[in-house]
DNA sequence: TGTACATCAGTGAACGCGCGTTCACTGATGTAC
DNA sequence: TGTACATCAGTGAACGCGCGTTCACTGATGTAC
């Protein structure tokens, strides 16, 4: 038999992720560093002093946003690194791949853009450390494709790391503009750095 | 003779360049949206009500910062968009010149980073809309090159959006990490690009 | 199964504090003659 | 140049308000026997 929480521990989580979508809901219109403790308290239909029973302020919640925000899109670029395929298959399953993503948590998206490079010092620190364990892994799986032979390490990371960063700027431009082109610029850049590559060791 | 501010109109704008420079100060631990009115008439040690005889409020503010931020940016990139010299060369002049421009307005590029996705909806919508004219700018300069022959205007655009996205990345990523690290990343980055657009049309 | 006690998520009232905004004011600067 | 009046950047006091945090509490859930 499975393991089972109690009662207790399970209203518990769900007071907890309540506090937590409040939040992402409220940071659809202002930053981490003005997100009140009662607003999102009030939003949830707790009492204030409610939210010590879960974390210590609005930072680490913050924190605990970033994780989950984070743990989704780690499954959408484990899914996008896949090898198969020519490279315009490739640039097309990447791109339709984070489209899909941003329309399905358009808020975890929003979140991690507005405080990347946020004045929340904790979450801005949690976000770079998660994006750069991505940066490592598309660089493994980039070392592992045959047609990274003869590459080094250090360019293997540079090259991920124009991977990692350009979904994110992509995945916060279909939040701002028509999907349609920002999906056509997209999928050019990444034919661009397609070619760059294919010709890196020539 | 050239034209003369009065003693009045000279104090209020020296007035108005603290309320600025405090403010820019403020915002290295924190975000625009949290940045209080009080907080900013205190560093300069003027009552709080004479801020409103400069300012609506402190998204007001936040703009006129962007029009100084990224009006010292615009003569960095005329600088770096010049197109005399071997590709090599006109790389390590790009990013020696982001380079500096980072040492001599970190916070100017503080706050852009930061704001660029912020909370504060008129503020971002200014920076976005001088990101744009930026990449305008950038795609008319690599059109003049005879390296852009046979380019249509939207992959000049997809070209020009790579160099201004990269350079903003370059330069918050400066803020941050060690330099050297940060310019070798940048520039291996550039000529991978360059790389790509040498062979867009083949 | 039932009982007696322990745990602890959430309550509700209270606190001191700094916030944004308003207002009538002051006094240096500007202007008209 | 001097005088009389107008302008207006900055003042200082006042306001109502919502904030984060604390605390003793309650009552449902958990545990030991």
């Amino acid at each position: 038999m499975s393991h089972t929480l109690g009662i207790r521990q399970a209203q518990k989580q769900k007071t907890r992720q309540a506090l937590m979508d409040s939040a992402l809901q409220l940071l659809e219109h202002q930053s981490l560093s003005s997100l009140g403790l009662r607003e999102v308290t009030r939003a949830v239909g707790v009492a204030p002093a409610a939210f010590y029973r879960h974390f210590k302020d609005t930072a680490d919640l913050g924190v605990a946003l970033v994780e989950q925000a984070l743990g989704s899109l780690h499954d959408t670029i484990r899914a996008a690194i896949v090898t198969t395929g020519s490279s315009d298959e490739r640039i097309d399953r990447a791109v339709a791949l984070i489209a899909a993503h941003v329309r399905t948590h358009p808020a975890h998206v929003r979140f991690i853009a507005r405080e990347r490079h946020g004045g929340v010092a904790p979450v801005r620190e949690a976000i770079g450390v998660q994006l750069r364990r991505f940066a490592d892994e598309v660089a493994e799986a980039l070392g592992a494709d045959p047609q990274s032979t003869g590459w080094s390490r250090e360019d293997l990371r540079m090259l991920a790391g124009v991977y990692v960063d350009h979904m994110v700027m992509t995945a916060s431009a279909l939040l701002e503009g028509e999907e349609a082109p920002v999906l056509a610029t997209a999928r050019a850049q990444l034919r661009l750095v397609t070619l760059g590559r294919r010709h890196w060791l020539d």
